[in-house]
DNA sequence: CCTCCACCGGAAAGCCGGGTCA
DNA sequence: TGACCCGGCTTTCCGGTGGAGG
C-alpha cells in the first residue's frame, strides 16, 4: 500500500518537468564565464598578480566592498584565468584560497596557519601543538618549493577581529628569509578594519587597494539575465520577476548575492507548487521564507542557556507597552534555571547572551538611560508575530529537559 | 547643575574538553 | 602516563555613563 503510494510519488517527481535547468548557475559557488559591471576590477586584479607568472612578488592587495558586491567572485575567477596560464606554461605558482569566516576551521591564528599548511600538503592536527609548531611546519612546506603563493584570505575583517593581527603580521614577514615569495589578497567588508591594524601590517597588506561598489538595480538585473538564462529553461521567468528581484535586493545597497538567492529560492517555490511560470508572487513568497528560515535556523543552533535567554524575552513580552529591560529578562531568566534546573550564568554573560541576539537580529537591543533609574538595555523582539509560535515550540522543546 | 542608579562593556583569568608528544 | 597546548565558554573585577529627579 504505502510502497506503491510512494512509487507513484517518484513517478510523478519524475515526470514533473522541472524549472530548473542548472540551479548550479544561481549558486554563490558559480563562477561564470563573464562577469559583468566588474571589468575594471579584474583588469586591476589582474595587472597586480601577472607579475608572479614571471616568478616575481606581487604587490599585496586588499578587496573592499559591501556583501555581494562580487568580491569574492571577481578574485576567483580573476585567479581561476591566471592558474590555467601558468599550468599551461608550467609556471610554479600556487593558490590558496582561505574563508577566514569558516567556524570552526580558520578563525584563529593557530587554525588559519594550519589550514595554510595543509593546503601545501602537511598533515596538522587539528589542535595539541603549540602555534609555534605549526608555523614551522607551514615555513618549511614554504620552502620546499620554490614557487610563488597567492594567499587569498576571503572575510579577513573576521580574521582580525576574532584572532588579531598576529598571524598576517607574520605572514607579511616570510617573504624576508624564504626561497618562496608569497603575496596576500585581503577581502573585506568592512572599509574600517584596517585602523585595528598594526601599522607594519596595515601598510604591507594594502599596498594596492581596490573597491568594489555596490551594484545599482539595472546592474543587478543585467546579473540576474545572464544568470537565469543558464539556469532556467526558456518561458518559466514571468515577467517583472528579474525586476523585482534586483529591486529588493537594490532596496539597501546592490546585494547580487541576494538576489541570486530570491531568484533561486523563488524558482524553487514555484517548481514545488508544480507551477509553470515563476510569476512576482514567488519572489515574495521566496523573500518571506528566507527571512523566516534565517530567523528559525538561528533559533535551532542556539545552545540551551541561549534558548532560555530568548525565552525569557519572549514571555516577557506579551501586553507590553514599553520595552524589556536586561534586569527583568535576567530575573525570569534564573527563576526558568531554578525550575529546570540548569545552572545559572551571570548577568554579565546573559547581557552578552542579548548582544549576540541582537547582532544576529532576532531581537532589538539598544543601550539606553532611564535616567535616575540607571541605564540599560531596550529589548524588543525582531521575530515575525507569524513564525512566534514555532520559535516558541522550539525553545520549549529544549528548555523541558 | 549635580547625583547616583542599574546596568554596560573591556580585560583578564579560570575551567574544561579536545588534542599532541616523548 | 604526565606535561603541555588550544579554544570556547564563563566568571571576576571594575571603571564607566546618560539623564531623571532632586
Amino acid at each position: 500500500m504505502v510502497e506503491r503510494g510512494l512509487d507513484g510519488f517518484f513517478e510523478v517527481f519524475l515526470r514533473k518537468k522541472s524549472a530548473f535547468f542548472d540551479k548550479k548557475a544561481l549558486q554563490s559557488s558559480y563562477i561564470p564565464e563573464t562577469i559583468p559591471h566588474r571589468e575594471e576590477q579584474i583588469k586591476q586584479i589582474a595587472n597586480i598578480l601577472a607579475p608572479s607568472l614571471k616568478g616575481d612578488k606581487t604587490s599585496n592587495i586588499l578587496l573592499y566592498g559591501k556583501t555581494g558586491t562580487g568580491k569574492t567572485l571577481t578574485i576567483k575567477y580573476t585567479t581561476k584565468k591566471l592558474m590555467e596560464v601558468a599550468e599551461r606554461e608550467n609556471i610554479p605558482l600556487k593558490i590558496l584560497y582561505i574563508n577566514c569566516k569558516l567556524k570552526r576551521s580558520t578563525d584563529t591564528e593557530y587554525r588559519l596557519i594550519a589550514q595554510l599548511a595543509r593546503e601545501l600538503g602537511k598533515a596538522i592536527p587539528p589542535t595539541g601543538l603549540p602555534t609555534e609548531e605549526v608555523y614551522r611546519a607551514f615555513f618549511k612546506a614554504l620552502g620546499r618549493q620554490k614557487q610563488n603563493h597567492i594567499i587569498i584570505l576571503d572575510e579577513i575583517d573576521q580574521l582580525v577581529s576574532k584572532a588579531g593581527d598576529n598571524a598576517l603580521y607574520n605572514l607579511t614577514r616570510i617573504n624576508e628569509d624564504t626561497e618562496s615569495q608569497i603575496s596576500l589578497v585581503g577581502i573585506s567588508n568592512d572599509i574600517m578594519f584596517v585602523d585595528n591594524l598594526d601599522p607594519r601590517v596595515r601598510s604591507s597588506l594594502s599596498e594596492e587597494e581596490i573597491v568594489f561598489p555596490p551594484y545599482n538595480a539595472v546592474q543587478i538585473q543585467a546579473i540576474l539575465r545572464q544568470r537565469a538564462e543558464q539556469a532556467f529553461n526558456k518561458d518559466v521567468l514571468g515577467n517583472g520577476v528579474v525586476e523585482k528581484c534586483a529591486a529588493y535586493a537594490a532596496r539597501d545597497h546592490g546585494d547580487a548575492r541576494r538576489a541570486l538567492e530570491l531568484l533561486r529560492v523563488a524558482g524553487e517555490i514555484a517548481g514545488r507548487k508544480s507551477a509553470d511560470k515563476i510569476t512576482t508572487e514567488f519572489v515574495d513568497e521566496a523573500e518571506q521564507k528566507i527571512d523566516r528560515d534565517r530567523i528559525i535556523d538561528a533559533v535551532v543552533t542556539q545552545p540551551k542557556q541561549y534558548h532560555l535567554v530568548l525565552y525569557s524575552i519572549i514571555s516577557l513580552r506579551p501586553g507590553r507597552k514599553g520595552n524589556i529591560f536586561t534586569g527583568e529578562v535576567y530575573e525570569l531568566y534564573k527563576s526558568l534555571c531554578g525550575k529546570t534546573g540548569t545552572s545559572v550564568l551571570t548577568q554579565r554573560r546573559i547581557s552578552d547572551i542579548i548582544s549576540e541576539f541582537d547582532m544576529i537580529g532576532i531581537v532589538n537591543a539598544k543601550v539606553i538611560s532611564k535616567g535616575r533609574y540607571g541605564r540599560t538595555r531596550e529589548i524588543s523582539l525582531e521575530i515575525p508575530e507569524e513564525i512566534l509560535p514555532r520559535v516558541k515550540a522550539i525553545l520549549e522543546d529544549t528548555i523541558r529537559v
